[in-house]
DNA sequence: CCGGTTCTTTAAACCGGTTTCATTATACAA
DNA sequence: TTGTATAATGAAACCGGTTTAAAGAACCGG
C-alpha cells in the first residue's frame, strides 16, 4: 500500500553511475561531468527523485531547522514577536520549530534539550530570560542562541535584542509626574515568578526611580503585583481604587493587565482620563482600538531582528555577538489627561 | 572547540555491552535484563547522553515532526486555533513545525513539500480548503493529513473538523431579524479569494437564506466585501451608512471586522447599540473587551480536537477518518437591540 | 614514449541510531 | 541426563544520504 520510496541507488542504477555521482549531481558539485549531470538530472525528473531529508541530516549534520522557545503563546506581545520571526522566516530554507513554554518545568526542560546539534541548527528565545543555574546551559550549548526581549549580562556570547524597560518604565512615570499627577498607581506581574520575566520588575524599578526624583513617596499600596491577564489587573485595580486616597492614575505593565484597569475604572463609574489616566505598554493591537496610552515596543520588529542575527551566525559562525536594544515610544491616546 | 558527541557506541563501550543493548535498554524493550538495563542508564546518566535525533529519525523512519500549516498568522482567530494546537501538543514526543501562508504561491509549494513521510509525521491545515486541482496531493499524500476550519467533499479519508457557517451567518440574521430589523448589512472577505478561504462566503450564503426565508429583500448596496481587516471594514461601513437609507444592523464576517464597523459608528456618531446593531464572528478576546455580540466558535477547540484526531490515526492508520462539524453558539452582549 | 597533472568516477567508509538473526546461557520438563 | 523452550546478548545489516580515498582516463610537456 505504501509506496516504496526512491532512493539515490535507484537514481545510480538508472542513470548507470555510481550513488555518490548522482549526490554530486544534485548538489551541485564541481566534480561531476556536465553531461553526467545531465544524465543523472534527467532521471531524477523523470522519477520525480526527492533526497530523504533525514538522511541528508544525518550524512551533513545539519537539521536545518531553527526552534524558537516562547512562554504563553496566549500572551498577545508574544503572538506578535512571533509573527515577526515566522514572517522573516518565511523566505528561508530553514523550518520553524515551536516550543511553547507553559510551566517551569518545561523551561529547564527546554533550554537542556532543544539547542542541540541534532535538534537544530539554532534558537531563538522569545521572553525568556535565563536565569543564573541556565547561563552554562545556554553558553555552552552547540548551536546559536539569540535571546529576543530577555537577557543575561553574563551571555557576553550570545545575540540579544532588548528594550530598557527600566528607562521605558520611568518614561510613563515622568510622563504622568508631569501631566500633573502624584497619586500614581501600578500594576503589574510578579517581581518574583518562576519564568524569570524581567520586564514588569524593570519597569516597576523605572516607575519607583521617576517617582523619587520628583520626590513623590513611594506608596506599597499603590503597587500591585499579581498573575499576568485582565482579571487580576482589574480586581487589583478595583481595590487601589476604592482606597480611601486613590490614585488618580494607574500604570499598567502591559496593555493586557490596561484593559483590566479600565474595566475596573468603568465598573466604578470612574471616567477615563477625567477622574483616572491609564497607560498601557506595549501597543498592542487592542490598545489601539481602546484609544490606551501606551509604551509603544516594536515587537515585530524584535522578531525579525532576531532571526536576522541568527541566520546571520548560521552563515558566518565568527559574527560579532551584538546587544541591542531596540527603542520604546510613547504613544499618547485617549486615556490620559491632567488629574481631577 | 566543538566537543564531539557521545554516540551510542561510546556508551556500549563503557558499560561493557553492545550498542544494539544500550538501545534496547533506553527504548523500554523487554528484552533486555532489568539488571543491565540500569547499568547501562547509569552510564547514560553519568554522561548525559542522549540519542541522535536524526539518526533515530533515519534508523526509525518516524520524523517526530508534525507540520501545521495556517494562513496568515496575523488573524487572532487563526492564533486562537494555533493556541489549542500548541498546547495540546505540548506534553506528546513530537515537534511541531509552523509554515506561515502569506501568498497562494507559497501555498501551492507547501501543499507539494510538506506531506512526504522524510519531512513530517502528520499535518495540520487550519483554514485553509483545499482546490479541486490540490485534492490529488492531499488525499494521496504520504502521511496522515487533519483539516481544521477546512474541508473539500472529496476528501473522504481525511480527519475534517469545522463548523456550519451557512447556519452560524443564517442564525446571526435571523436573530437580527427577530429583533424587528429589515436593513441589515453584510461586511466580510472576498467570496472569491486565492486562498479559498470559504468561510466569509458561507456565511453570507447563510445571512441571504435568512434575508429569503423572511421575505426580505437582498441588497446588494448592503453588501460589502473586501481584504480582511479593520480598515476595510470601517470604510466599507462607513459607505454604508451613509447611504440615504442605512442599515440599522450590520453583520461582519469576523470580530476584527466587526470592530472596524464601531469605529465606523462612533466616527460618525452613530450610538450602538440604539442606532445601529453590530454583530461579529468568532468570539476572539476582543469581542469580551468590548461587549460585542457575537456568534461563538471554539476556536482553541479546534485546534485541541484537531491534534486529538491525528495522534489517534498516527497511534492507529486504520482510524475511520472523521468529519466533525463542531457548535457554534450565539453571545449576546451589548452591541445589538431592536432597530431605533 | 614517459611521468605528471587534471578531471571524473567508483567503491567504500561514515553519520548514529534500530532491528534482525544467530548464539549462548539458563531453566525446566521428561 | 538429555532435550527443549526461554531469556539475554552480540554481531552485523540496515536506514539513505554524503564524503573521502583510490583509481582510471585523458591530456600535457618534454
Amino acid at each position: 500500500m505504501v509506496k516504496k520510496a526512491i532512493t539515490i541507488r535507484d537514481i545510480a542504477k538508472i542513470a548507470g553511475v555510481s550513488p555518490g555521482t548522482v549526490s554530486r549531481a544534485i548538489n551541485n558539485s564541481p566534480l561531476v561531468n556536465p553531461e553526467t549531470r545531465q544524465k543523472v538530472m534527467q532521471v531524477v525528473k523523470a522519477l520525480n527523485y526527492v533526497p530523504n531529508r533525514m538522511a541528508q541530516r544525518l550524512a551533513t549534520g545539519k537539521t536545518l531547522n531553527l526552534a524558537v522557545i516562547v512562554p504563553f503563546f496566549t500572551a498577545p506581545s508574544v503572538t506578535e514577536r512571533l509573527k515577526g520571526v515566522v514572517s522573516t522566516l518565511a523566505r528561508s530554507r530553514y523550518d520553524l520549530i515551536i516550543h511553547n513554554i507553559e510551566d517551569p518545568e518545561q523551561r529547564a526542560d527546554c533550554f537542556r534539550t532543544i539547542p542541540r546539534q541534532d535538534r537544530v541548527d539554532g534558537v531563538l528565545v522569545i521572553s525568556i530570560s535565563p536565569t543564573d543555574e541556565e547561563v552554562p546551559l545556554l553558553a555552552e550549548a552547540g548551536v546559536p542562541i539569540v535571546l529576543i526581549d530577555a537577557h543575561h549580562p553574563a551571555l557576553t556570547t550570545l545575540h540579544q535584542i532588548t528594550v530598557d524597560d527600566v528607562a521605558g518604565g520611568r518614561a510613563v512615570t515622568e510622563y504622568l509626574i508631569g501631566l500633573g499627577h502624584t497619586r500614581i498607581g501600578f500594576i503589574g506581574d510578579p517581581a518574583n515568578n518562576p519564568f524569570n520575566f524581567t520586564s514588569s520588575r524593570d519597569r516597576a524599578r523605572g516607575y519607583r526611580q521617576a517617582l523619587e526624583a520628583a520626590g513623590i513617596l513611594y506608596r506599597p499600596e499603590y503597587y500591585a503585583e499579581g498573575p499576568h491577564g485582565r482579571r487580576y489587573a482589574r480586581e487589583s485595580a478595583i481595590k487601589m481604587l476604592t482606597l480611601p486616597e486613590r490614585p488618580t492614575a494607574i500604570f499598567a505593565a502591559s496593555d493586557v493587565q490596561a484593559v483590566g484597569v479600565l474595566e475596573a475604572a468603568r465598573e466604578l463609574g470612574l471616567r477615563v482620563p477625567q477622574d483616572l489616566s491609564v497607560v498601557g505598554y506595549d501597543d498592542v493591537e487592542i490598545a489601539e482600538i481602546l484609544g490606551l496610552t501606551t509604551m509603544r515596543q516594536r515587537l515585530f520588529e524584535s522578531g525579525r531582528r532576531g532571526v536576522e542575527l541568527l541566520l546571520k551566525t548560521l552563515e558566518d559562525p565568527e559574527t560579532e555577538p551584538v546587544y541591542e536594544v531596540l527603542p520604546t515610544e510613547l504613544v499618547i491616546r485617549d486615556t490620559t489627561g491632567p488629574p481631577p
